[in-house]
RNA sequence: GGCCUGGUAGUUCAGCUGGUUAGAACGCCGCCCUGUCACGGCGGAGGUCGUGGGUUCGAGUCCCAUCCAGGUCGCCA
């Protein structure tokens, strides 16, 4: 049997900065046992620091056989005099000082855990996982997911200080019949039928903002039934708010006000204000991205006038089908950049889309050039003097229709970036990206389909070419990009009832669909709402570049992993026949490990 | 669903062109040590090499399949 805490209350976490002669009772966890013969220095741990408890022989023969029974994670309670050490150790903040143990408690014994409990650990993830609340007994995730609670903390005061209301809105919704993939929750009151767990609270912020609440943030619970990736769980937090009587401007002054407040709280750094603003297609045509990275250069660059009329099939033909040939310029690449690695980006651009990549590599007088026999005296020069390519740098050029081009370059920007280690440490480049278009055009179908929801304002100016240039249609709706992840997306909402109908016609949507998938919205906004907009910004990913983190599972306490299943508890799993019987459900898909 | 990477003591890894008893470090267990702090010293235990099949006189190593994990593309109105 475990003692108990009888008699002591704890006085101080073990982070705490002591003053020699106080007498302080602390708890925690055992860190290290460092048995010398007649004097036992142990280490405990909490979520606040270490402290070492010092025992001897001696003093109290007793407490000190029971300190040497002590292994790591056992939970003890000690209760002592702060002492300066006789050594001090300045490489730890509590590290001059020692508690001499005079009433010592084993809480609870613990077997010895599967991996050790390290600061730095190179453990496999997946049996860190498995054992998550081990895993979070971690110092470098205990100051993550401390770090993400202040910054929900920070984001509330912002907003509440601001007028905003905290409203919860609905986990168990309407399922909508497109778009993501919902996950869906059973009725046993209704066998058969199904709710949704929501995406967004999009509707529902709507309906607040026309019910006249004014201002609304929420940190909301999303959920999204789509494959993972570092930055993407299948569920998240948005930061979710929702303005009335604004425009684009007023929300992102309140965005930028936000992002301002935070890192200055939570980082103790100043963010410049007012964030820079790029346009969706300078973004494109620049970065090759609607989220671009701006912690380093390597623009993308045109060159298409420069090669119309070479002899090179490949750039002419892009060219006349009205595509593009553009380049981006990596600085001093050459180096890393060999033929080899050359060859597997080519390999790379082949699996996203695009034919293939031209290059030019310059490291000896006379630039290496994977076209030059199509090129003319002196073009190669003049191509490489207008985009500012020198001796020492790689060329690489994609040519195919215009989408394409962009994304392939945009997308080997980033690579190449990571390979030449151009992107600098400790940087925060926000950016907001505005006027994204409003439709854009389905490959297959040559049908003009809502690059954004279908509730998104067309910027006034606009409105008039709805029915006849859908290209020429720009939204009210503002990203925020932080470090080449988004952030945050937003729009001003439409809320006349005259301009929504002509949208859904634009869209195509018949009456019966847009009763079916928005009708009571539509509805709503029969009874008058005040303009209004919103956005939603991921707490987690947010979490994840302030805390410097590479994936959402650092910053989140019981993460998913891949394939959307969470170790720990070992789920989504089976339930039993009797259970699905009740909802009305018959499973058609056979569990593999029960066929075996 | 596609592609890439990985899976060998509790943990992290090594293990060559296939060859006798699969190694190291940390952890764990036992003994010793009164100023350690990555404590130290001596000794010890611990492995169906992810799983299944195949090639071979012989497989951790080669081949096929499969499972698991990570990354990425598709996907994410």
């Amino acid at each position: 049997m475990a003692d108990n805490m009888k008699g002591l209350k704890r006085t101080h976490y073990c982070g705490e900065v002591l003053t020699a002669g106080e007498t302080v009772t602390v708890g925690g966890y055992v860190d290290t046992v460092r048995n010398k013969g007649g004097i036992i220095f142990m280490v405990i741990r909490d979520r606040t620091g270490i402290v070492q408890l010092t025992f001897n022989e001696t003093t109290d023969p007793a407490i000190f056989e029971k300190a040497a029974s002590c292994h790591a994670e056992y939970v003890i309670m000690a209760k002592g005099e702060a002492r300066t050490r006789e050594s001090i150790n300045d490489k730890i903040p509590t590290g001059h000082i020692e508690i001499f143990v005079d009433d010592f408690r084993i809480l609870a014994k613990a077997q010895t855990p599967p991996f050790e409990i390290l600061d730095e650990t190179n453990t496999n993830e997946e049996l860190r996982l498995k054992y998550r609340y081990l895993d979070l007994r971690r110092r470098p995730l205990q100051e993550n997911i401390i770090k993400r609670s202040k910054i929900a903390k920070v984001a509330r005061d912002y907003f509440y200080e601001n007028g905003f209301i905290e409203i919860e809105t609905p986990m168990m919704i309407k399922s909508t019949p497109e778009g993501t993939r919902d996950y869906l929750v059973p009725s046993r009151v209704h066998p058969g039928k199904f709710y949704a767990l929501p995406q967004s609270p999009q509707i529902y912020k709507q309906l607040l903002m026309i019910s006249g609440f004014d201002r609304y943030i929420q940190l909301a619970r999303c959920f999204r039934d789509e494959d993972l990736r570092a930055d993407r769980q299948p569920e998240f937090t948005q930061i979710d708010l929702e303005m009335s009587f604004v425009d684009v401007d007023d929300i992102m002054d309140i965005g930028e006000g936000l992002i301002k407040r935070l890192f200055n709280e939570v980082m103790d750094i100043e963010i410049p204000t007012p964030l820079p603003r790029l346009t969706y297609t300078d973004a494109m045509n620049r970065y090759g991205s609607d989220k671009p990275d701006t912690r380093f250069g390597m623009e993308i660059q045109d060159i298409s006038d420069m090669v119309k009329s070479c002899g090179f099939g490949v750039f002419t033909s892009a060219i006349e089908a009205g595509g593009s040939v553009r380049a981006i310029v990596a600085k001093n690449g050459a180096s890393v950049l060999t033929r080899k690695e050359i060859d597997k980006l080519t390999e790379y651009v082949r699996g996203i889309g695009a034919k293939g990549l031209a290059y030019v590599r310059w490291v000896d007088d006379a630039p290496n050039c994977s076209f030059a026999k199509f090129m003319g005296e002196g073009e190669v020069d003049a191509i490489l003097a207008k985009i500012g390519a020198e001796k020492g740098d790689v060329v690489l050029i994609v040519a195919d229709k215009n989408s394409t081009t962009l994304s392939t370059l945009g997308a080997l920007r980033l690579k190449v970036a990571k390979q030449l280690d151009m992107i600098p440490e400790g940087k925060y480049n926000f950016l907001w990206i505005t006027e994204f278009p409003f439709f854009e055009k389905d490959e297959e179908s040559g049908e003009w389909l809502a690059m954004h929801h279908p509730f998104t304002m067309p910027m006034d100016e606009c409105i008039q070419y709805l029915d006849s240039n859908p290209e020429k249609v720009f939204a009210k709706a503002y990203d925020l990009v932080l470090n080449g992840t988004e952030l945050s997306s937003g729009s001003i909402r439409i809320t006349d009832y005259e301009l929504q109908q002509k949208m859904f016609k634009a869209l195509g949507l018949t009456d019966e669909e847009i009763e079916a998938k928005f009708g009571f919205l539509v509805d709503a906004y029969k009874y008058g709402a005040a303009p209004h907009g919103g956005m939603g910004i991921g707490l987690d990913r947010l979490a994840m570049i302030m805390c410097g983190a590479d994936s959402l599972r650092d910053v989140t306490a019981f993460p998913k992993v891949q394939n959307a299943s969470e170790l720990m508890s070992a789920c989504p799993a089976t339930v039993d026949k009797d259970s699905l019987d009740i909802l009305g459900i018959a499973v058609t898909v056979e569990d593999k490990k029960e066929e075996e």
